[in-house]
DNA sequence: TCCAATTATGGACGCAGTGTCTATAATTAT
DNA sequence: ATAATTATAGACACTGCGTCCATAATTGGA
């Protein structure tokens, strides 16, 4: 073999997939169809019940055929993960804030499409979502993004408000940004996403902003 | 045997601890000894990496009797937490919410009382918070704490605003709070409580009610 | 087209940890 | 003091993991 399973759990999420570019088809195909059958399986049984075989088995391979590319479950959901989140990174990095007035309308809508924008991306991977949101796996995955989403909070912060903001800590600020924001998307994602994603991401920035004892203004 | 593990999983928390009040000495020991060695070790080396034996060695404890009166190792945390739950619900519960004007003054400072509540508490079981909000163990956990305090917003709004909260449904509300103040409790205990119960409360409180927008306003 | 390299396969292996059971010892409540 | 209950140590079968091997199948490149 000449790829070498993710050795670190810790960095797994950005070592995988990395000599893949040009690699055998078999390969690629081989991972491709391990992904689905884990994705399938989880959402039918639960993370925890499967085990190796029953992935292999669902995906039509041999089970040595697994430790060819995955140390263990753990890896290939990590690496399942991976490419979502690296897509949606992308998408959110792409769409660079401008340098906008802090409180002013258009920043405010700025950040509303945003935020809008991870509701979409949800929407579309609304399967892998809900295995990250739920926990599912490693608990230590819905922690990495909730840290993901305080680190954009604060470098947000870091850009717009070099100043202060006296009465509130900003890794304070960022907590309540990602713990509310992940989860009102778990709840939409589990609920059949009542609302469309503009909706929810309208709502959220209304909450976030102005509060509950302002519900009734629009502004941004 | 005289006292039988609990049976089903899902409600395990609720019934574990039943018949236990007149209970042979040697079961309040052993059960006490195995709930701390739980607790230490979770916190030492993690749930995951835990094997039945190695909790019933720190308890100096034959393994065989751990089957005794846990089914397994998650039977034993959901028992640990059970504990500390009731008693966070009982206190809260006592603290029952007087019949105030919505966005009174006196309400708000009701409110931020009854938070800075679960945060004290939370400082008091801090060991166990943690294993709580980290999610070992099973993920479902700190899902059922979401859920608890969902229902108890959906409870407080049904009390207090009989009336509309148009642009807003409940179910979103809910779990906005309950995201938000989770994540603040997490933060707080996984960084050594930099602030006080009060503080954090008055914090969560202002960022919930008054948004980011009006950071400076005090008012509740 | 054919070849050397790589990957897939099925089976066997040792290992670790689980949950059960038994006979026996120790502790308990009354 | 005694009958009942619980704790204990050890043995047991069982499941699932991760590794290894020889062999078959597929691939990319010359």
């Amino acid at each position: 073999m000449r790829q070498i399973p993710p050795v670190n759990p810790e960095d797994a999420l950005r070592a995988a997939e990395e000599s893949d570019r040009r690699a055998d088809r078999r390969i690629q195909r081989t991972r491709q169809q391990l992904r689905e059958a884990l994705l399938a399986l989880i959402l039918e049984r639960g993370y925890e019940a499967l085990r190796v075989e029953d992935i292999t088995e669902r995906a039509n391979l041999g089970r040595a055929t697994f430790y060819l590319h995955y140390r263990d479950k753990e890896a290939l959901l990590l690496d399942s993960i991976q490419q979502t989140v690296d897509e949606l990174l992308a998408q959110v990095s792409a769409f660079a804030p401008p340098r906008l007035e802090a409180g002013s309308e258009a920043a405010a809508r700025w950040l509303q499409r945003a935020i809008a924008l991870v509701f979409e991306h949800a929407a579309g991977s609304a399967t892998l979502y809900r295995v990250i949101l739920r926990g599912e796996g490693t608990a230590a995955i819905s922690r990495r993004i909730h840290a993901m989403i305080c680190q954009a909070v604060l470098a947000y912060l870091e850009a717009h408000r070099p100043h202060q903001m006296p009465p509130l800590p900003a890794d304070v600020l960022a907590n309540y940004f990602a713990g509310a924001l992940l989860a009102l998307l778990t709840w939409w994602l589990e609920n059949g996403m009542p609302y469309g994603a503009a909706e929810m991401a309208a709502m959220f920035y209304r909450l976030f902003y102005n509060g509950v004892g302002h519900l009734g203004a629009t502004e941004g």
